[in-house]
DNA sequence: CTATTTATGCCATTTAATGGCACATTAGAT
DNA sequence: ATCTAATGTGCCATTAAATGGCATAAATAG
């Protein structure tokens, strides 16, 4: 792996400081096992962290390891987009899942944790929102027979989804047909575990559902589009579902 | 010029920012100029602000121009110690989980969440967060046997273990045994979606193991009770899970 | 209509960032 | 003394992210 972009870079160097806040004493080695990043370029992180100031001592040798002393401020808490969705997203999925220990009171804390967000933010978040819905969870025959899609195809869907992109995708159905298709991904549903796309599909020009464990592969491809009124997709698909 | 450092871009969006929020108003055209950087790039910059979360307004057209609305980020979070617990816990469990859509971040997004919160609050919470361990998930034949407890008992046991009260079970072991003891909820520990105590047993005055789902009816009773050594508990119960 | 202003895609170019490796220094155990 | 564990830094090949320029699009005001 070769670079990391701005924003990486900035999260990772968070991540590190919040690292070595929460622990007074950190082996290298830990470190970087935490931030998943080489041996090298951790000790050039932590060689600019203490260029630019930061108060970090070491110690060489069997059971060396280094320090952060003292306090050091933190900036106020900024999530993107993106990341509130997928904090709401959690919550919302752990108070469906009924947990018995310590989850009896998500939906507050969910409604405490919007409100804290400017409204700009809540407002943008909202909308992407209202395309995210979670039903009851899947049967056990169903899940007897499911299995996970990769990570890089479940974050090319994401991607998708979030950025309102089109799609293209490989599927085979419960018959085991096999389709290439573009769509667009105008809803995401959720019966635990299992996800489903609401879309509208090029190749019918007409509303969709698609499981994500049968679309084979996908690639963003060019154009973007614009949301459809649920009225296209209701009746169909979605009145047993609640939005997060 | 192409590329430029961390520093210097970390420094140029702080110069950014601080530029955004002395003025009101501003023209991307003088905002370029003071910063140095071709138009393209700062398009790029106040895109990725946005995306980030910063409340830019602008104005296409004749007289147009850019707006950072005064609140960003998250306001202080008025959560309880408990509530700060289920919303770690919560995406503790979702990040092991493991879903595909949309969970990708939430060990940087708890991070930075706990990072929020004022640091007497970090340190009580922390006390807790390391009496709560997740492991891997139960077995499908274990799942299948599985009925979750009710939630007046599951609410009962959560306090105990909270406030460090000690707990009067019921528990029915694997082969159908009913004993009743007093016992000590040392540790919290879920391998999905089982959760068991790692408990001081009074009645066998040595470590047990309860599946809370076993346990048929509780109460608090006199007494609290302190943490013991982590090496009590080790080797027998906890080698391979993780604390939140 | 023209002029102004924000906004974004695309492309060629450049360079900062990464990981691997070797070597240096220090501390503790035997 | 040697060996192992741990922090620290130089060097290099590789590569992906960042930049600026240009074209085009959308919106607003006169």
């Amino acid at each position: 792996m070769i670079n990391t972009s701005f924003e990486q870079r900035t999260e990772r160097r968070n991540r590190l400081i919040g690292l070595l806040r929460s622990e007074t004493y950190w082996k290298t080695s830990d470190l970087r096992e935490q931030l998943g990043i080489s041996q090298r370029t951790l000790m050039r992180e932590l060689a600019e962290l203490k260029r630019a100031g930061y108060p970090i001592e070491s110690e060489r040798g069997r059971g060396g390891g280094i320090r952060l002393n003292g306090r050091w401020g933190v900036d106020r808490l900024q999530l993107s987009h993106h990341e509130v969705v997928e904090l709401i997203l959690s919550l919302a999925i752990m108070e469906s899942l009924q947990s018995p220990l310590l989850t009896s009171n998500l939906k507050a804390i969910k409604q405490k944790l919007f409100q804290a967000f400017p409204q700009e933010q809540r407002s943008a978040v909202s909308n992407i929102r209202k395309r995210i819905m979670i039903g009851s969870n899947a049967g056990e025959n169903i899940v007897s027979r499911y299995i996970a899609p990769e990570h890089a195809l479940s974050e090319c869907i994401a991607e998708a989804f979030l950025e309102q992109s089109c799609l293209e995708i490989d599927y085979q159905s419960e018959s085991g047909e096999h389709t290439t298709r573009v769509i667009e991904a105008q809803y995401i549903l959720l019966n635990w575990p299992i996800w489903y796309i609401t879309a509208w599909d090029h190749l019918r020009e007409s509303p969709r559902m698609f499981r994500i464990d049968r679309i084979k592969s996908a690639r963003i491809v060019n154009g973007y589009f614009q949301l459809k009124p649920i009225e296209v997709f209701i009746g169909i698909y979605t009145p047993y579902y609640k939005s997060i």
